[in-house]
DNA sequence: TTGAAAGCGTTACCAT
DNA sequence: ATGGTAACGCTTTCAA
């Protein structure tokens, strides 16, 4: 039951609350705003009228009159990675079409695995040059801590990939490590039919993704597949030279391999490599990541299933987290869950 | 080179082109909107001022002030079938959310299997009372031309679910069922491990979408699991209590079976058949859609995988497509293109 | 502590 | 055929 009428349109609008609480436009935004120098009972009044009105803020009108832009940043580690170059060209093609939306995207590379470039980056940026950030990169304490004070100093931060704390109250764009694993482990066992080793090479040891996935990848393994034997990582640091290297000696080494998961980058080094020992006698080989590398090595069927985080989405979601974190609204917590997505040679997007 | 100064904020306005071109904001407007009543050589002088400038509307202050509401309809059958239920959660889910963007969302059913129910709902659209429609249904050529008035009476119409037609220049929420059927059949033949017959459950023997994934099923069947025995489909019609009642004598009569692709919809009779019958013996059993019959049944191993099309990205998809082509602007195609998700134990979304 | 009024980029009505 | 101007819903000086 409203106080007063309504405007035409339907929606209350900040015209009506004035009107209902007997004060100006220009108080009705200041305790919409949270400004001072209101006295505790207008700001009462003001508020009831919001509740009995139920009134919600028009956002594309306010960043109209408040010429809003949001500056956002991507901080990237500086790595020859199929991944991160999916994500630096993704930034840039959604950079050039946000652009006419008041958004302007830019990306910063650190070196990788390097917890302390990141920490510099994030301490040296200041709210009046950038509004969010979203960072991509290992957990560290010290990251951590960066993340806190440019939260404190009112910067938006949302960390890309959960390589970063998942503290319920934070925002941030998630994914599921372990899952990940899990559904390798799940394809892999499923794939292979006959008892045997199986290779997994990893990027780092000590890497907090991709000991989640080597963890996942292990439950399943243990629990459904004994008869598979899942043989000790293999650090391919993400190199596809180091991987093409260090390679062929394991599979001379382990005489009758049944399955590889390349829970990392690099995958160049392993296609590579697979396609000139032409060991596809039943090898089952399952990677991270669609790229290119990886979605030609699908279609000649060296690789059997490639386990997956759409670069577009998580750009477009970490987008979205950061302009909400911004404008302290909420935000569709489902729409921002990213998918472990499974590509097999059928079923990968056109392109 | 521009020709004159532009406004502080960096883009053009049409007070810039009004100010380059000579004319006043009235008549830009005109031109922007391709209002008549300008002449040919002033309408070209704008023009050539936005070309110069490189002027982009803002369509956000352009809703503003035209206080635009997009009305938007889902044209959904009226079929007990647990993804038309998500479609229309989801509208109503979405609309609630978008009610504060200038959004209405709207759903009306109509009989399942019925091309003329959809004829004669899209027949009776008037577009002042709707900006856009999306349709999902089975494509007849009545349908189509119902879809072609509707277009010309200066609706936005977008099929949903590729059951419409995907001609080059349509908008259309995409999905390859084909494709669809490749991946079960993909997936099928590498669960599965002795020779031996594969069931499909399709809806209807003549619905396009079922026959589409029949086929890709299939294709990928007889090319690469030549030892699989794939049976004529089983009709269920949608149908969970007709499916339960024709599946017991099947797997009786059907003396090794090995797997089973539930190609349409009513799982819940499949789900209670199996669970009943207890057959678990190495019966491979691929579904489509992810709902929480199939949910359960991934996750107590009764179904090996389910293909699925996320039906919040569906309706997200037609809602931007809708609103691009009521206001005829561009959108991001890859953003648009429905993936076709592979679902096992491991990677389901929560909830 | 409060209000009036101008302005954000665009549209739309009423003149001329 | 063209221009002036109020208005959309909100923010932001500047005065009072």
């Amino acid at each position: 039951m409203p106080e007063g009428d309504l405007s035409p349109t339907g929606k209350p609008t900040i015209n009506d609350l004035a009107r209902v609480a007997g004060v100006s436009l220009a108080t009705v935004d200041r305790v919409l705003n949270g400004r001072p120098g209101v006295r505790r009972a207008t700001i009462d009044k003001v508020n009831k009228a919001i509740a009995d009105l139920g009134y919600i803020r028009d956002t594309a009108a306010a960043n109209l009159a408040r010429r809003r832009v949001y500056r956002l940043l991507f901080i990237l580690p500086d790595a020859a990675n199929e991944f991160v170059d999916a994500l630096i060209t993704q930034v840039s093609i959604q950079g050039a079409q946000l652009s006419h939306q008041r958004t302007i995207l830019g990306a910063r590379t650190v070196p990788p695995f390097d917890p302390q470039a990141i920490v510099a980056m994030l301490d040296q940026l200041s709210p009046d040059e950038i509004d969010g950030v979203a960072v991509f990169g290992p957990e560290t304490p010290a990251v951590r801590d960066a993340v806190t004070r440019a939260r404190a100093r009112g910067l938006a931060v949302v960390p890309l990939g959960a390589a970063l704390p998942r503290a319920a109250r934070y925002h941030f764009v998630p994914t599921d490590n372990y899952a990940a694993g899990r559904t390798a482990a799940r394809l892999m066992g499923r794939f292979i039919d006959q008892p045997g080793p199986v290779l997994v090479i990893t990027g780092s040891r000590l890497a907090r993704d991709h000991l989640e996935r080597r963890a996942g990848f292990d439950a399943v393994m243990t629990t459904d597949f004994p008869t598979l034997d899942v043989l000790p990582s293999v650090e391919g640091r993400d190199d596809p030279a180091l991987i093409q290297r260090l390679l062929p000696d394991i599979l001379r080494t382990v005489p009758n391999l049944r399955g590889i998961y390349s829970s990392a980058a690099g995958n160049a080094g392993l296609l590579t490599c697979l396609e000139r020992e032409r060991r596809r006698d039943n090898l089952v080989v399952i990677a991270h990541e669609l790229t290119p590398v990886s979605r030609r090595a699908l279609e000649t069927g060296v690789f059997d299933a490639v386990i997956s985080q759409n670069a577009g989405h998580l750009v477009r979601s970490a987008v979205r987290l950061l302009k909400a974190t911004a404008d302290q609204v909420p935000f569709d917590e489902t729409q921002e869950r990213i998918r472990i997505d499974i590509y097999l040679q059928d079923n990968m997007p056109p392109e």
